[in-house]
Formats: structure tokens, C-alpha cells, sequence
RNA sequence: GGCGGUGUAGCUCAGUUGGUUAGAGCAUCCGGCUCAUACCCGGAGUGCCGGGGUUCGAAUCCCUGCACCGCCA
């Protein structure tokens, strides 16, 4: 059986969540639902980055302990990913003692094998922030960029991984496996950074106390991006449950932010190669949102809080506009007006009401029963439907989530034009078109027992819901649905429900 | 400054290896329908950043100019 692994980065508890959180995970869930769907056996992980100075600072500004203070921004995470629908199988903490046993282990190994030696960092040092800050970010001024104050320069002992030994290989894999790093566009930017060579990188903080002891030296702790990038491992259990490992690590499919791409497609590559262990399948850097035009940020208070969209319009239209306004890899704008029009347009109009009116029919005219007629089939139908399906499989696999339901949407188009051409309304007012009419009808409801397939990934509550309509909701327990995605493939009689709208229309 | 990318309809974008009259959605205008959530269907449009070149043929390849974006320094 096919195994698939998605990861979302594990989220840094020090920032509540916003739409940029919920983005990354959403589309996580959609691949994870979307493979289950196929019959695979789906790993689904996200969590939680708790480590750190900035962690430990926070913490001592609200009087908490720095686990206390994680605790509580945990919940909040967890909380949203429920309303979400996000069907994680592993919410992963970096404080969890398995992770920290984990990262532990791995130093060892890296260490073992000589990819880790001791030396000394040195850099501009911001003593209030307690942070080193490279040069390249400090554009000449020797003032901290967070409080403005002057840095000074100091010389830390520090632990370091031996990084640019890794420039050749990972330059030759990048070359081998043009896919993994997507989109194309962050390939070439990963591909010209390391061929500029890659330098050694720092992974112990001598000053910052809240973090994973370095094994055998108390007075170093790991540094943030070495713990947390191991989460992926430790979620797939590696050293801890082998056959689990076998399975899903080499299967791994990583989701993150452009911003922290490189730690991603360099950095973790570096140590998966040191460590010996295969590279993930998939490193997809999606792009930003802005709001209203304006970046998004705490100052200008425009942050969008998804709690707050979900409650005013409903999770399913949240997690359509997310994946179905842009082209995933690309930046996007969030406003009231697009979500809107996105949700009106596309899920009332054409997809809601073509369900709506064919139930509708139905009822009208055969008290909401069909029994598949014979001669329904349609070969425009059919080959429409196949048209779609693999193109919405193609898009699937290159994680072109809008493209695949633009795809599902030429059957929603497709569902309207007929309805206006046949027209049942005309047909059940003629005793001779009585046949025909179950025809049409039965491929209209066969064509919403597809939709609600189509969609299931995307919008669950909305396939249930939709199926239940249809009478066909015990499909769901169906392992592979893969095979009902075709004609025919629905009850020998649709019973339907009383419809309500899916999507009511919404007033702008 | 180096490397990479982008520039297509009013707006957001798609255009596969160069091959008929360049597409989609939204917006606009006109017409139709009445099963439906004032929805849906049909039609009308207008366009390949500027300049030069290769070719029987260029949105697609090459050169150049301009504008914008990303990564690096």
C-alpha cells in the first residue's frame, strides 16, 4: 500500500495564529484527505516550535514560566485547527521528551560521524535582545534592527555542523530530482545559493538556557532550527518505531512558507545527508498574503484572524477561497470583497444552486426518487469526466490546488449549460418525455454524487453534507474512493433529501 | 552589483515541444430561460511592454531597451 506524508512547519509559539497559519495547514489537510481518499496509508503531522530565547523573554514579560506560556499559546493552535477541520494524525511539540530524546540522538549521530565539531562564533551581539545578528542584515549601522540599541561585537564557543561539506552532494541531488523543491522558481534560488557554496552552520547557543541540552555539555543548548527541523523525524519515528519509519520518511512531502524555505531545502538536506537518511520527496514553498493590498502585520493591526472568518462565514468557504484564489506558490490578496465574490460566484451560483435545482427537480416531478434509467449514459458526459479527472489527478500531484478545482468546476459548468438545454421543466409537461427526463435528471444526480467526491478534500463538511442530500452518504466508509469517481458508480435509486442551500448567498 | 524570473482583455491569470480565427473567471453591454439561492444559459467585444532579428510561420526562440519581482552579495 502507498504511503504519503505531509508535514506543516511546526508553528513558533511566540505569534497567535493568523491566515498564513492556516493556509499552510489547510492545504496540508487537503493533501492528507485528498490521499486517504485514494486508499493511501496517510501520515498528517503539525505542531508546535516552543523553544528559544525569544520564547524564553516572552514568557518572563507575562510573569509565566516559559512552559507555562507554551501551554497556553498550544491551546490556542489546537483550538483553531479543530474549527478548521484539520485532520492531523500527530500534533507535535518540540518540548514533547520524545523530541527532545530525538534531537539529542541525532546531535550524537552527527557527532559520531564527525560532522560536528566545536569552535567559536563570532558576531554582533545585542546584549538587552540577547541576539546575534549577521552583518548582511545590519546594512552597515551596528545598531540591533529589533531595539535599535548598539550591538557589540562578541566571540561565542559554539557547536557547529559541517554544512559545507554537503555543497557537492546536495548540489548533485538537486540536479537529480528538479522536483524537490517546488515551485520552479524557489528551485532556482535554492540551486544558485548552494552552488555559491554553503558555509558551516552554528547549532548551539551558549547564553540561551530555555532549549535541548547539547549532549555532555549542559552549558550549550541546541539551536532552534536543528530542534526543530528533527520534529519531521521524530514524528515519522525514527529511532523509536522503525517499521513506522520505514514507511513514511521516505515519503515525506514538507509545506512551508517562502521565508523559511532555505532551512528547508538546505539546511535539513545537509543533515539528512549526514545523518545517512533519505531526503524528503518535497520541499513546496507557497507564497504570502497580503490584506487588502497591505502586508499583513500587528503594527498596522490588519492582521485577519481565521477564527473570526470561520465564524462569520463558515469554514468551507474559508478553506475554498485559501486554496481556490490563487495559484498555491504565489502570493495572494485577502479581502472582504474577493472572499465575497470567490464564495457568491463560485460555491452559490454555479456549484450550490446546480445542486439545489436539480434536488429541486427531482422532488418536483418524481418525489425525490430515480432509478437509474436505462440508456443514461452520455458520451459528452463521459469523456467531460474524464478530462477532469486527470487533470485534476495531474494537479493533485503538483499541489495545484486551484487548478485542480477550476478543473471540477468545468463539471459544475458543464451540469448548468445541460440543465438549460435539456430543460426537465419543458420535459415533464410531455407525457412522451417521460423517459428522458429520468435520464437527465439521474445524470445530474449522479453528476453531484461526483462533485461531492471531487470536493471531499476540500470541503468535508460540504461533501457530507452534499452526499447525505443525495442519499449516498455510505460511500464515506468506502476505503478507496477512487473507483466511485465515475459513472454509475451511485445507487441503483438517488433518494433525495429536502435541499437547503449549500452556500446561502452572501450580502456584500 | 551578481544570478533568476515576470510583463497577455478593464481586473486576476492560463497559454504545453514555435503551427489554423490567442483562452478562462470576474467586471461591462445585449438577448434567452423560469427548475433554482435575483440564479442559470447564449452572444458581443476590446489584448500578447517598446524596438530589432531568426523562420513559410513567434505570446512562444535570439538580441536590445524599459518596468516590476525574487534570491544572493
Amino acid at each position: 500500500m502507498r504511503a504519503f506524508y505531509i508535514t506543516t512547519p511546526i508553528y513558533y509559539v511566540n505569534d497567535v495564529p493568523h491566515i498564513g497559519h492556516a493556509y499552510t495547514t489547510c492545504a496540508a489537510d487537503v493533501l492528507a484527505r485528498f490521499h486517504r481518499m485514494m486508499g493511501e496509508r496517510v501520515l498528517f503531522s503539525t505542531g508546535t516550535d516552543e523553544h528559544g530565547q525569544k520564547i524564553a523573554k516572552a514568557a518572563q514579560e507575562a510573569g509565566l514560566a516559559p512552559q507555562e506560556l507554551v501551554d497556553q499559546v498550544v491551546v490556542r493552535f489546537r483550538d483553531l485547527w479543530e474549527k478548521m477541520h484539520i485532520s492531523y494524525d500527530v500534533f507535535i511539540r518540540t518540548t514533547d521528551p520524545e523530541h527532545e530524546r530525538t534531537v539529542q540522538e541525532m546531535f550524537l549521530l552527527l557527532q559520531k560521524k564527525g560532522y560536528i565539531y566545536k569552535g567559536a562564533y563570532e558576531g554582533w551581539y545585542c546584549i538587552p535582545c540577547e541576539t546575534f545578528w549577521p552583518e548582511s542584515q545590519l546594512e552597515g549601522r551596528f545598531v540591533c534592527p529589533d531595539c535599535g540599541r548598539p550591538l557589540e561585537r562578541l566571540r561565542e564557543e559554539s557547536y557547529f555542523f559541517a554544512l559545507s561539506r554537503f555543497t557537492q552532494p546536495l548540489l548533485s541531488y538537486l540536479e537529480k530530482y528538479p522536483d524537490f523543491v517546488m515551485p520552479e522558481s524557489r528551485f532556482n534560488e535554492i540551486y544558485s545559493f548552494v552552488k555559491g557554496g554553503l558555509k558551516d552552520q552554528s547549532i548551539s547557543r551558549a547564553g540561551v538556557r530555555w532549549g535541548i541540552p547539547v549532549p555532555g555539555d549542559p552549558n550549550h543548548t541546541i539551536y532552534v532550527w536543528f530542534d526543530a527541523l528533527i520534529n519531521y523525524l521524530t514524528v515519522a519515528g525514527f529511532g523509536r518505531d522503525e517499521e513506522q519509519f520505514a514507511l513514511f520518511w521516505p515519503e515525506a512531502h514538507h509545506l512551508v512558507g517562502k521565508d523559511i524555505l532555505r532551512f528547508h531545502a538546505v539546511l535539513w538536506p545537509g543533515i539528512l545527508l549526514a545523518a545517512g537518511l533519505p531526503l524528503p520527496r518535497r520541499v513546496f514553498a507557497h507564497g504570502w498574503w497580503t490584506v487588502n493590498g497591505e502586508k499583513m502585520s500587528k503594527s498596522r493591526g490588519n492582521v485577519v484572524d481565521p477564527l473570526e472568518v470561520i465564524r462569520r462565514f463558515g469554514v468551507d468557504r474559508f478553506r475554498y477561497f485559501l486554496l481556490r484564489e490563487v495559484s498555491f506558490g504565489l502570493d495572494g490578496d485577502f479581502s472582504e470583497k474577493a472572499f465575497i465574490e470567490r464564495s457568491n460566484a463560485d460555491l452559490s451560483d454555479n456549484f450550490g444552486n446546480l445542486i439545489h435545482r436539480t434536488v429541486s427537480m427531482v422532488l418536483r416531478y418524481r418525489n425525490g426518487r430515480i432509478s437509474r434509467p436505462s440508456g443514461y449514459e452520455d458520451r459528452e458526459w463521459e469523456e467531460l469526466l474524464h478530462e477532469v479527472r486527470e487533470r485534476f489527478l495531474a494537479s493533485m500531484e503538483r499541489f495545484a490546488f486551484s487548478q485542480a478545482l477550476s478543473e471540477v468546476w468545468r463539471l459544475v459548468h458543464f451540469g448548468n449549460r445541460y440543465l438549460d438545454q435539456k430543460a426537465p421543466w419543458r420535459m415533464a409537461k410531455d407525457t412522451s418525455l417521460q423517459r428522458e427526463l429520468d435520464q437527465v435528471l439521474y445524470r445530474l444526480l449522479d453528476c453531484g454524487r461526483i462533485l461531492g467526491i471531487f470536493i471531499l478534500p476540500f470541503m468535508p463538511e460540504t461533501a457530507r453534507k452534499l452526499l447525505a442530500l443525495l442519499g449516498v452518504e455510505a460511500i464515506l466508509t468506502e476505503g478507496n474512493l477512487m473507483s466511485f469517481l465515475d459513472w454509475g458508480k451511485g445507487p441503483e435509486t438517488f433518494s433525495v433529501q429536502q435541499p437547503e442551500p449549500l452556500f446561502p448567498r452572501l450580502e456584500g
